[in-house]
DNA sequence: ATAAACCTTGGAGTATGCTCCAAGGTCAAT
DNA sequence: ATTGACCTTGGAGCATACTCCAAGGTTTAT
């Protein structure tokens, strides 16, 4: 699979599937004779993924080193056990926020809201 | 209120309060007589919610134009429901995807990822 | 009246995450 | 064999979001 399909299906630039390449986010891929990248097509769902980690506020440090605890088999079972959990939690955390978002909103529809001094 | 109570209660830095200041994200506060910004208490909740806002992956841009719409009042009702309704449904859409990042890690926790070769 | 601890402004610098060349090689079709 | 559509690298440039001076004014405490 070449840059420009993948890129495509994925939904990022070429420029910035080379540039995760270029700080180790994703792993180097295969090379054609040519000297073409040669990717497996499961990047395609690595990459969504990556993306929607981005959109919920993950930085890409944040993924990288998320990935690297996760896939480095450093870490024994009982410590990777922590660290998803944690990871678990975190999330929960975020998902009580955006709930809280929701509040925000509904209460903004019927009226409630009192941060209309936010903006001058 | 001075501005190192507000940074200390809101837990983000005095530069970076001046900045929010500086890009219209906050309103320009009263100033003392020697010059000193003078905060209303309530912005300590405010710049509360905006620093979730951000870790939930929303722009300063982001949620200036939010604000700025919600409070603008050159919405008509049912325009500023056709507003609120579209971002509960983004909301609702990152909240999905939180749940289906909890669910890769219970995978993972249970041995059942195929995303081991994420990194080399 | 001098120090310590505040505040002000303007502007420079930094980290992150792309995005866009420029210069050149490859490949398939006409 | 030339056009057009791919690909390569290296490096510059850019937007976002701070972060950190420098130079100076204010206030309180000794």
């Amino acid at each position: 699979m070449l840059i420009s399909q993948l890129a495509q299906q994925s939904g990022l630039s070429k420029d910035t599937i080379r540039f995760y390449e270029k700080i180790g986010l994703i792993p180097t891929p295969k090379r054609l004779a040519n000297g073409y990248r040669d990717y497996e097509p499961n990047l395609v769902q690595q990459l969504t993924l990556l993306a929607h980690a981005k959109t919920l506020g993950f930085s890409l440090n944040e993924i990288k080193q998320l990935a690297k605890q996760f896939f480095s088999n450093q870490l024994s079972p009982s410590e990777m056990n922590t660290v998803l959990r944690q990871k678990e939690q975190e999330i929960d955390e975020k998902i009580l926020q955006l709930q809280n978002f929701k509040k925000v909103i509904k209460q903004t529809l019927s009226g409630e809201c009192e941060f209309k001094d936010m903006l001058n």
